[in-house]
DNA sequence: ATAGTTTGCGGTAACGGTAACGCATTATAA
DNA sequence: TTATAATGCGTTACCGTTACCGCAAACTAT
């Protein structure tokens, strides 16, 4: 079915059907029903070639999310997600417009903000690490009538945005079941928060939290840092934690720094503590290698990154309903199975 | 840039370009030569939707697979994915085709075979069941030049063909690392082989003795199972399991059948037995929920569909090289994080 | 009544690429 | 030598959709 056999059986010019399809008005609504009766008895499904090459549009996607080299170098991950997605769908003139932020640092993300809005773009994928930023930019401004996608983290006051990540709260409850086979009973753990104020961690540690509370026996301790790239601060911390509990079989770390506990603990002492943590980076991978990390989780970062291009793009170029929530897989990963989740 | 331009800057009609760019010949060396150097320089890139139009080109897939009922219903996961894909792809005038067969059924492979060639398609999906009569087809007919895809399970000896699933050794030895953490030490471990002349199913089993044979103190017994679908053999090696090892602590089973052996073992004993099985499938779900399975296998089973149909696209539609192996990661599913793994 | 606007519709030129066709010119064979 | 084939290249009709243009006829306002 094309649009011009169905201008023929409705006994008009292609021009009036177009107009019907597109609701671009100037149709009696005689004609209108006659040509929409025939659309849907023929099941007409306009052709996306056509249509592509007709419209010769080209669309640009921001995203806006922190430099690669931050948390230990994760969110070279997402981007490389992204950067999939791109190689997959530049085709279809998309392009991708990246806003970068220092994590540390408000006004550079509300520059990076700034900016994104300034230039044309017709989709926004953001990492919402400046939750309360994010959130009140999102409130006060919401004139922006673009899809919006969030991934990693999300805002749970924020509604009608799209959210593509990982439920945290049950990956902490998770983690800890894994603890709980790592290590006997009446042995302490310490759950180390790093960026509190992060939503997304907090979850992860509340989760933790949660499973132990409902489980005897067991003492767990909460630490907090407050910058995930300051590698002295974990240094610090790694010492303080072994030493304020002399039973400590667990340590549990709510994001990519767990390689910078790991390096530590063998420093302070020669007793097995078993630790779980968070993310693929190169340093955790090796740890998790020798043996020094037991279980890392992983919320599949590059996946993230392909999958909130897709859903702009489904979106936006294929008209599709843009999907709520996209949850990403609790992975688990160990020694053995590490390498089928790399490369 | 577009044909046009580059025949105007070549100084010749866009059909000469046109010749030159798909090497339809009749050019002289001269004006090739020239053009390609145009091309060269302005990086030309053919318009995709252009072309797709023009050529208005459709493609179908033959997928061959056993009847979805079968291993427990395993068989509707791949399909879900293959399903999945064609939905996206289906505006590029893209077609599946399906031929089932019975996997306990040799005639009705060849049949599906037969059919399946018999019939006009751009690219063939083969889940490899039938290892042996399926190289033995590869090898004699190897006339067949379209792209092929196996998926779930693959036939070392035939080259050049690509595959999408599993490590299948690799899983053996993780699930013997689960094992290991969730008895004790000197306590019976049984395996129940599920089909044990399937390459796939054996390599699982295989992993998972071999990880122990390098432990101290375990004993692992192999038990075979020569139909998947059969529940009155599970009852009764559930039995004959438990009663030949007094000290039975844990049960891995080879595939999906898991849900059979979860189900028996209340029934024979009051001991918590530790399970370790394979797959999603709604029976395993509800046991892993229940508490009678610990951990099960995934192998990404709807990912492996989807990405068995869009390899064949990439190969075949946008004429990119075929990728030779693509490995599924080998998820770790428990109680905690079954929900972020179905729907 | 006249001018101006709205409505309903047909016609058509793009969008970029493809490949069949046609027409010279040159090479080869009988 | 003449018939036939091969070569080199331009022209053109599509592929299906989109959106603008234009023209009547009908309506509205002054």
């Amino acid at each position: 079915m094309t649009i011009k056999k169905i201008a023929k059986l409705a006994g008009v010019s292609i021009g009036t059907v177009d107009r019907v399809i597109h609701s671009r008005g100037r149709v009696s609504s005689e004609t209108k029903k006659k040509v929409n009766e025939i659309i849907k008895k023929y099941k007409y499904k306009p052709n996306f070639f056509a249509s592509s090459l007709s419209l010769s549009k080209s669309y640009t996607f921001g995203v806006l999310m922190p430099v690669t080299s931050q948390d230990s170098g994760y969110w070279a991950m997402p981007e490389k997600g992204i950067q999939n997605a791109y190689n997959e769908l530049s085709i279809y003139n998309i392009h991708i417009k990246y806003f970068y932020f220092n994590k540390h640092d408000e006004t550079s993300f509300k520059k990076a903000w700034k900016e994104m809005l300034a230039s044309k773009i017709n989709g926004i994928i953001i990492a919402p690490v400046f939750s309360s930023i994010t959130k009140y930019y999102l409130i006060s401004e919401m004139n922006i009538n673009i899809p919006i996608v969030f991934f990693d983290s999300y805002i749970p006051e924020i509604k009608n945005i799209a959210f593509i990540g990982q439920d945290s709260y049950q990956s902490g409850i998770l983690s800890a079941k894994l603890m709980k086979m790592l290590i006997n009973e009446k042995e302490e753990i310490a759950v180390i928060r790093v960026v509190p104020d992060d939503y997304h961690i907090n979850q992860r540690s509340n989760g933790f939290q949660h499973f132990f509370k409902n489980q005897n026996g067991y003492k767990v301790k909460l630490y907090d840092i407050f910058n995930g790239d300051n590698s002295e601060e974990f240094k610090l911390i790694t010492r303080k934690v072994i030493e304020e509990n002399k039973n400590l079989a667990g340590i549990f770390v709510t994001n990519a720094s767990t390689h910078y506990i790991a390096k530590n603990i063998k420093a302070v002492t020669d007793k097995k503590i078993s630790l779980i943590g968070y993310d693929l980076i190169q340093k955790n991978i090796y740890y998790l290698k020798e043996g020094i990390i037991d279980f890392l989780i992983s919320q599949r970062p590059e996946h993230q990154g392909y999958q909130s291009v897709y859903a702009l793009y489904r979106s936006i170029v294929l008209k599709k309903k843009l999907q709520k929530e996209l949850m990403m897989p609790i992975d688990i990963i160990t020694k053995e199975n590490i390498n089928y989740y790399i490369e």
